[in-house]
DNA sequence: TCTTGGAGTCTCTTGAAGGAACTCAAAGGA
DNA sequence: TCCTTTGAGTTCCTTCAAGAGACTCCAAGA
């Protein structure tokens, strides 16, 4: 895996990968995210090393990213969302999209989404928080934000 | 890194992992997606060994997501973004809006993105592309789709 | 002919991932 | 009371990827 630490860059992308960027922490997400909530289950379903799942689960619980609480009397824990956790499901939901567009082929999406509000199987797609008009790739110009070449505090 | 590949699971998130996942590929496609298209800048800015960025580069190559083009009579190769590689921006982009709300700290953002469209300084955000209403980690179901448990063909 | 510079390739060392066996603690059954 | 079961890890060993840095190759220009 990633022997260099990203966290030290001035970039909030390269942060993020120190979060989530490890091997199989994004799979982690999605099963924790679906109701997959125990070690026995996320390993079965994954077919992870039990080594490398508990590595990853315990760098996603100090990270804020799951929460790790008792479920029984006996020494039995599961594995949840917190808020920061939830919003990184965005990320996963972006990728879907990307996957179903580039990567499903001719079968098809795996998996499809039914927005709650609307009732329809639909995906994500980017729009610019001020506006509302799509943002992506090619829509914006960056520039120097006030934490530029500081470390994050 | 990932010695288990993900290709063979029936999930877009998986299968993404497999284009991007790798340590320092989402960096990379930062850097050329800002502009910085040579072997030798990247090298010098990401600080990656030699080794690793030629077996990232190559893959991402492979995948269609990154372009190899001479732009000089010398053996001088740069790297461009395809459109497949334009639209993983999305992630990355995604990626920016997390890091700035949970792990930039008081620094604030160290870098911030201007909408073409509307000229303001915004992030994006998800929403239903049928809808149009915001489509977030809550606010879907997940059903089977035409391509669960099929290899992508 | 020699030098320069970009774009890799090679080699060696370190350490993460895979795999499988082992431990531990509490509950429930014989 | 002791034994078995089960979930949740922990330990150990092997393999292979990442880091670091030296080396190669090739064409242009001095």
């Amino acid at each position: 895996m990633q022997r260099t630490s990203f966290s030290g860059m001035a970039c909030s992308i390269a942060r993020t990968l120190d979060v989530i960027g490890e091997p199989w922490s994004p799979l982690i997400l999605r099963d924790v995210w679906v109701g997959m909530s125990r070690f026995e289950q996320l390993q079965a379903d994954l077919g992870i090393s039990r080594k490398v799942l508990t590595e990853r689960l315990n760098h996603l619980v100090e990270q804020g990213v799951l929460e790790r609480r008792p479920y029984d009397a006996r020494p039995r824990y599961e594995y949840l969302l917190t808020p920061k956790g939830l919003e990184l499901v965005d990320l996963l939901m972006v990728m879907k999209s990307w996957g179903d567009r580039w990567l499903a082929g001719s079968a098809g999406p795996p998996v499809l989404y039914r927005h709650h509000a609307c009732g329809q199987i639909a995906d994500v797609e980017l729009r610019c928080d001020r506006c509302g008009e799509p943002m992506r790739g090619g829509d914006v110009d960056l520039l120097p934000g006030p934490g530029v070449a500081k470390t994050a505090t």
